[in-house]
DNA sequence: CCCATTTCTTGACAATTATCAATGAAATTC
DNA sequence: GAATTTCATTGATAATTGTCAAGAAATGGG
């Protein structure tokens, strides 16, 4: 919590008074390996950070699961497309560690929003660092090779290939677990 | 201008008096095809609004034009990645037509960001919907199918198709041009 | 510690997609 | 409107990537 208090004051550029305020009043919701923290078709009302643990988000396409987001410590974890429309859910969020979140509904974001004046250019520099990071990975599918994003991946975020499994990693990059597993041969020959 | 001006109050949410103020004392600009919005490498100081015709941003990858995005009326052609992040721009962006567009230098959005009550809300707006146009086309990447991806502009952004020269659509969607040349002519037997 | 499950790797083969080269059509420029 | 240049299509071939099937390795639960 201390450390999540820390984020908000170095990254989302919160005062400190704010992220207290911020953090105090707030559940810590537990979820279990494998339990679901949003069901595709769901309406997506709720806004959970995770504090430890993490997630993928997910979406069944022919009857397989190609992982489209993995969410982490810090991160927001709800399907940001629908949350923002208002509509269910594309995505499943599942937990692939125990997680421990803090959970804010629809209602709390909002009254957040008026009474703590930092805390909608906290919104909107969380937003931005989410755009950020997915234009990147956007143009990364029209720039680069599959082993090249592999390579991407490593170099900028290990996390994602040190705690998930590997076959989900793959439909990340957008290729299947077969190719992965040769291409990760390949690397590791050269 | 007009129109302009009628899209700033009914998409971004922004009061006629805000909109009216927003547009009073910027100049038009105009770039002949073929002229430069921004070069790779440059930094990228001003934002511009397209009155009028359209443009495509690219990158130089082995010898080859990738093209990243496409601007079109109303939307604001600068490197968001970069200008976000002040660093030296990642693409170019090329006129494909003839343009008119409205521009912007950094030291007047913050002016208008202070003056102008509605304009953060409105930069918000434009940039959530921005996000969410992006993270959908990311996961395009992972969960279609060029095939789909390409029928996917054909119903959901036809302006890319009928004003953007064939080849540089392929890249868009990830494809050679010979690809998607073959891939129409799969839909069009069909 | 063992069993069951999930994950990763490998091989053979098939499908997809890229590349190269050539041609014709369309658009631009002078 | 002739000459250039850009653009789109096509065929042949090669490279990349996917699929299916099998087995090995790792992981987790009782």
């Amino acid at each position: 919590m201390e450390a999540f208090k820390q984020y908000l004051i170095d990254e989302l550029e919160m005062s400190a008074a704010d992220a207290e305020l911020f953090l105090s009043g707030f559940d810590i919701v537990e979820y279990k390996k494998g339990d679901f923290l949003l069901q595709e078709g769901q309406s997506c009302s709720k806004v959970r950070f995770i504090l430890k643990g993490c997630a993928r988000g997910f979406k069944l396409v022919d009857g397989k699961e190609i992982s489209t987001n993995f969410y982490f410590e810090y991160d927001h974890t709800y399907d940001y497309v629908n949350y923002l429309q208002q509509q269910p859910a594309e995505i499943s969020i599942q937990a692939l560690d125990h997680i421990q979140a803090i959970e804010l509904s629809k209602e709390a974001i909002e009254f957040l929003n008026s009474e703590i004046i930092g805390f909608h250019r906290m919104s909107f520099q969380m937003f931005k660092m989410n755009y950020l990071k997915t234009e990147k990975e956007r143009q990364g599918f029209i720039i680069r090779s599959p082993k090249e994003r592999y390579l991407d991946l490593l170099k900028n975020n290990k996390q994602i290939i040190s705690r998930v499994p590997q076959h989900q990693v793959a439909s990340f990059i957008g290729i299947s677990a077969e190719h992965l597993s040769r291409i990760r041969r390949e690397i590791l020959k050269a």
